[in-house]
RNA sequence: GGGCGCUUAGCUCAGUUGGCUAGAGCACCGCAUUUACACUGCGGGUGUCGGGGGUUCGAGUCCCUCAGCGCCCACCA
């Protein structure tokens, strides 16, 4: 069968994915006798469509998964998508508003029907997209993380955490997104800097700083550092009036040692509701603490006549009162940062609320025989060497963020997710004084069974479920619908989770390593006892070619994976997303490096191609219409035997290069991995296997180096290389092959054609520096040019290649063991003797500096012996060179003048 | 404020534990050919490895220091 000129890749992509569904190879079989090998795709979201950054890690761990298939290892890939609570929720707020209406007014019930249409169509576009990228994942254990089972497990966990004192509920102060009315955790926030007035008040007898007037209504105590030597006259616990905003308070001093004496003046009011460090002062002495701003980011009675307005309408107006009042000193512009809802970007208020909490510092875990809290287990796992990170500098950055991490709040109050599975039932007789104390608590993984309880509105962090993702997803599904199992007997039974748990590998961006990657650890450490993956490989972010980040506001500078992949094919676009990049490093990516990576992929085409011809064209005895004597035909399929040197040297390669790639994506270097391919198939095999074959062809010989090729570059570019396989006439399936096999080459005669190259080479560049096309090669005795005539005729652009008996004038190969040379007219000499003398002189100065490390009698004495002798023994060789070169350089000079 | 990185050819980046005259791709220049492939072939030039200092027989690589850039975390009212 002919192939195309043009490798056109929308022809045959989609054919090659079904292709490969149909016949399950991507499908794990736990009860295979081969090693096994797991892998968890992160989720996408279920918001949208795929984005390029989708695009790299679907590619990378597919080279991963096809890659683990092809050494022999049954191979579990567990793709899946996420709820992506806030961000779904967000979408569905927005549409209903455009719809004039809200969530409130459409009730629960309506509002999660709603969100469930949506994501159900953005899954189904998600997961051809995710096929159409290549990804040879199991789709059969395909999960949502709001599955029955998945959320069976979610409160499993939540109630195991809560019995084990991990999960608590308590008032603490929390980020509170007013717009997206949730909290958020510490992770979530993002600060922007920002330029904002900083005003000096007047406040009884002290100058106080703020950025914030409006939330300044309740402010009675004044905190400073206990060695504060300016307010030594002030005790801790007195108490003075000060005319305020709204008219006479008693305020309290504070002395306290979170106050910074450099800053401002040294002394400040404090907010406990609205501002983290005031909360904790507040609780360190047991002051009050009251609310000024409501969850709906308004300000409440307390502010009087400013009641009910938001912060940017109150704030001018209660500057202007102050001024008025004559308490404002000074009014300045600072630079200070704003915390920001990652997610919406709306600011963020800090507010106390009742919240549910994971307890990071409790010894609550049982690991390794011994009880620690969460953070412990988190630090010991990377410690201890039970997960590695690539890189591993983000190790560093991952302690850091262990070391700052506080309590993680874990509700939220929107609709959309798992619902935090605790039950209130308020008791008949109220009691005044405590209202909580009447509230019964019912924890559990299913609804308590008597009337009069309530679930808890709020549902959880996305995060807390994407914690278990690794295991949630093996187990068995069905056996998840008996409640009479507990957790434990669940794994147990669980014959994926027994089978692919801890996974192998988890491949994900850096920019996740908080959310995500510890949080797995963190919750998968505690509830199986095992780590969720061995070892973490983080990529980096896509930036544009500029190295910006791609944004929405500048469509032009966003590759779209859907856009690309018709115009240039999938693999173009893999290729690309592998080429020069490494772990943890952010790259950058543009048409034109797309386009480079598409010239690969048809480069491999026309290999292909030459060959098929080869297989198909040529019938004995005619002539092909180039009108040259046609090549024999070879049986296609017959044993590969090595003839000529040439096919040593390219079965030496080929199993260097076997070796080599299968080295480097074992250590996740995949960019190197590619590059090594990319110069044997263009280097070694196009340019000179390929065209030494010209001269002398051995199908088999070039049939199982393109089998080969094809083997080691389907993780790479799965799509091609199916193609071009299924064009051979094979029965199998690429995706289903193992890794060649290491053949042993003569090495020997490898070198000889190594030999046979350098002579080219040099012929080509002689010719070419000299202007002279087609010139006749000379030799004296040499057996391996007389052999390679052809060959070195043919490569090296020559009129001829001829045995003579004596020197003839020319330019000497320095190349040839034996004497030879190109046939030069005298005419044409002269520019050769230039770059003779060029040479001369570098080849002076390299034995200048060989002489000088050898005179240097510390390295002689210091340096290993080996070395030492390498020096010498290339000291000698060099000096021989620049012998001959210099007894050329006299010939030509005489024959010139 | 604390931390982590980066700085190598015009551009984008490799350079693994220190060891031959520092590499690749792209771009650029010259030549060739209608060849499996113009999505091609052949040939070519380019570097004070950010500056300074140190360790060493030997430093792009290790240490110190300075400068510039980027990121993460914390956050000052």
């Amino acid at each position: 069968m002919g192939l195309p000129k043009i490798y056109e890749a929308s022809k045959y992509e989609s054919g090659i994915y079904k292709l490969w569904e149909k016949s399950r190879v991507f499908i794990a079989d736990p009860n295979s006798s081969k090693p096994h090998f797991s892998m968890a795709m992160p989720p996408p979201n279920e918001t949208g469509t795929l984005h390029v950054g989708h695009a790299l890690f679907l590619t990378l761990q597919d080279i991963i998964a096809r890659h683990e298939r092809q050494r022999g290892k049954d191979v579990l890939w567990l793709p899946g998508t996420d709820h992506a609570a806030l961000a779904t929720n967000a979408i569905i707020e927005k549409k209903l508003a455009e719809q004039g209406t809200d969530k409130h007014t459409i009730g629960r019930e309506e509002f999660i029907r709603q969100v469930k249409v949506f994501v159900g169509n953005s899954r189904d576009t998600i997961n051809s997209q995710i096929r159409a990228i290549g990804a040879s994942c199991d789709w059969s254990r395909g999960r949502y993380t709001l599955d029955d089972a998945l959320n069976r497990l979610v409160n499993e966990t939540f109630v195991k955490m809560y019995n084990d004192g991990l999960i608590y509920r308590g008032h603490r102060i929390v980020n509170w997104d007013p717009n997206l009315e949730t909290t958020v955790s510490d992770d979530e926030v993002v600060y922007k800097e920002q330029k904002a007035p900083f005003y000096t008040l007047q406040y009884g007898p002290f100058k106080i700083g703020t950025a914030r007037p409006e939330t300044k209504f309740g402010d009675k105590y004044v905190v400073m550092h206990p060695d504060d030597k300016r307010y030594v006259r002030y005790m801790h616990g007195e108490t003075f009036e000060a005319d305020w905003i709204n008219g006479k308070v008693t305020a309290t001093i504070i002395k306290d040692e979170a106050v910074d004496p450099s800053f401002g003046t040294g002394v400040m009011t404090i907010t406990p509701w609205h501002d983290r460090t005031d909360f904790e002062i507040a609780e360190r002495h047991g002051l009050e603490k009251e609310q000024i701003i409501g969850f709906d980011g308004r300000l409440l009675p307390i502010a009087h006549e400013f009641a009910g307005q938001t912060i940017d309408e109150a704030r001018p107006k209660i500057v202007k009162k102050l001024r008025h009042k004559g308490l404002l000193i000074k009014e300045e512009e600072y630079t200070h940062n704003v915390a920001l809802n990652d997610r919406g970007k709306g600011v963020i208020e800090p507010q106390i609320k009742l919240q549910w909490f994971v307890d990071v510092n409790r010894p609550a875990v049982e690991w390794k025989g011994q009880l620690r809290s969460l953070k412990e287990v988190m630090r010991a796992v990377i410690e201890d060497g039970d997960i590695q990170i690539v890189p591993k500098r983000f190790e560093k950055i991952y302690y850091h963020w262990i070391d700052n991490l506080r309590d993680w709040c874990i509700s939220r109050q929107i609709w959309w997710g798992h619902r935090v599975p605790v039950w209130y039932r308020h008791a008949k007789i109220k009691n005044q004084r405590s209202k909580i104390k009447n509230e019964e608590t019912y924890v559990g993984v299913v609804p308590p069974e008597e009337q009069g309880w309530e679930q808890d509105p709020d549902t959880l962090d996305t995060w807390f479920s994407s914690a278990l993702w690794t295991w949630s997803t093996l187990v068995d599904q069905d056996l998840a619908k008996d409640y009479s199992l507990s957790l434990e007997d669940l794994l147990a039974k669980s014959l994926d989770y027994r089978t692919y748990h801890p996974t192998d590998v988890m491949e994900t961006g850096w920019d996740i390593l908080f959310f995500w990657v510890a949080r797995m650890i963190l919750a998968t450490t505690y509830v199986t006892g095992e780590v969720p993956f061995k070892t973490v490989y983080l990529h980096g972010l896509v930036r544009t070619e500029h190295g910006k980040k791609m944004s929405k506001s500048d469509p032009d500078s966003i590759v779209d994976p859907m856009e690309v992949i018709p115009q240039y094919g999938t693999d173009a676009l893999r290729l690309a997303l592998v080429a020069g990049t490494s772990a943890g490093a952010d790259q950058r990516l543009g048409k034109a490096k797309i386009v480079a990576n598409r010239n690969f992929a048809n480069k491999l085409w026309n290999i292909a191609r030459y060959i098929d011809d080869l297989r198909v064209r040529p019938v004995e005895g005619e002539e092909n219409n180039r009108g040259r004597r046609s090549l024999r035909v070879v049986p296609v399929g017959r044993e590969m035997m090595p003839k000529s040197v040439a096919d040593h040297w390219i079965l030496n390669k080929l199993s260097i290069s076997t070796a080599v790639i299968n080295k480097a994506l074992d250590s996740f270097r995949f960019s190197e991995a590619y590059e090594l391919l990319y110069h044997f198939v263009w280097d070694d095999f196009a340019d000179w296997y390929v065209e030494a074959s010209k001269v002398e062809p051995n199908v088999g010989m070039l049939n199982h180096v393109l089998e080969s090729t094809l083997k080691l570059a389907h993780p790479f570019a799965p799509f091609i290389t199916e193609t071009i396989w299924q064009n051979m006439g094979k029965k199998s399936l690429l995706a289903a092959e193992l890794w060649p096999e290491i053949t042993n080459a003569d090495k020997a005669q490898a070198r000889q054609f190594e030999e046979l190259k350098k002579i080219i080479t040099e012929a080509r560049q002689i010719s070419v520096n000299v202007g002279v096309s087609k010139p006749w090669l000379f030799n004296k005795n040499s057996n391996l040019i007389e052999q390679n005539k052809a060959l070195i005729e043919r490569l090296g652009r020559l009129g001829g290649v001829e045995t003579s008996a004596k020197l003839g004038t020319g330019v000497q190969l320095h190349s040839s063991k034996t004497p030879a040379w190109l046939a030069i007219d005298i005419k044409d000499l002269k520019r050769h003797s230039k770059k003779l003398e060029e040479q001369v002189s570098n080849q002076e100065s390299l034995i200048k500096m060989l002489e000088g490390r050898l005179a240097n009698k510390a390295y002689v004495a210091r340096a290993p012996k080996k070395l030492v002798e390498e020096t010498k023994f290339q000291l000698a060789e060099e000096k021989f060179r620049l012998e001959t070169l210099n007894s050329e350089l006299k010939t030509f000079e005489k024959s010139l003048t």
